[in-house]
DNA sequence: TGTTTTCCTACAAGTTAAATAGGTTATTGT
DNA sequence: ACAATAACCTATTTAACTTGTAGGAAAACA
């Protein structure tokens, strides 16, 4: 059966994601064009564009407009986690709105029996985006390619 | 700014939880009519219905009808891991769809350097959601009643 | 000056979440 | 018998969100 429970990643974070190994994988201070990445990656442009506007405004990415022009990492591969790319752009990866903020406590948490669930569930998420930086999902990657 | 949250689980399966862990707190083969249930934990009886139909169809809640009548858990509170409610309320979904199933695998898998993440995570949160039991949420909830 | 590329804003089809609504059937107490 | 109760069934709704498309403006370079 292998049922799985439903923890989606959009395709915003997904995509966010491969843009950044995508970038990764240039030599460091070259300008890549976003069409360029779109081609590889096979996702559309103008969606690419929307994307790395996020990831432009953090300081993730730097840019330079006109022709060379192009994107590239503010910092080593090493420096970016999947958890800080998939936080601004999926937003909160709390598993429920209570857990998101103070201003989103609820009434019943005091009597909430599951409550510890949803935390325990959060930190395991956490655990898991926050170790695997970009770096290293470059060399498990390189792995893969068996000559 | 209200901001979307993507590992996200979703009223049905946090409802359906509230739902098994209100019938395990109640003496074994006691009826509960959802009316009450609905009124305990603040939750519209009308969708609660919908919600408890997936569980008893599945055989987690046994039913009876008419005055007096109501559900009751099937079994024991050991029994049911949050990881069954979960996966049988929110549906079958992958954290990527590509994970789902042997008929969602995409072109791109070979290529794919973002994959074992994707892998990570569902390992990680399988691990939490198969290890706890209504049994572990109600002793847990017992020890927050703080005299 | 023309080309390239980033940057900005709007819109739209499709899907899903989260209920609401209104009834039907079975069972039980009176 | 009959009213009350509670499960059961199916349809509809509303708003939000996803996943893009679309069209152009501004900047840089050759």
């Amino acid at each position: 059966m292998n049922m799985v429970i439903s923890v989606k990643i959009s395709t915003k974070g997904r995509y966010a994601l491969r843009l950044m190994v995508d970038l990764a994988q240039r030599k460091p201070g070259e300008n890549v064009a976003l069409k360029e990445v779109a081609a590889r990656q096979e996702i559309s442009l103008k969606y690419l564009e929307q994307i790395i506007t996020v990831l432009t405004k953090a300081g993730y990415v730097l840019s330079t407009r006109g022709s060379n022009g192009g994107y590239r990492l503010a910092h080593s591969p090493e420096y970016y986690t999947v958890g800080m790319i998939l936080r601004l752009t999926e937003g909160s990866l709390a598993p429920v709105a209570c857990l998101e903020g103070e201003e989103n406590t609820c009434d019943r948490r005091e009597q909430c029996a599951t409550l510890f669930v949803w935390e325990k569930l959060q930190k395991a998420i956490d655990d898991v985006v926050d170790n695997i930086t970009l770096a290293d999902i470059i060399a498990n990657s390189a792995d893969n390619y068996v000559i």
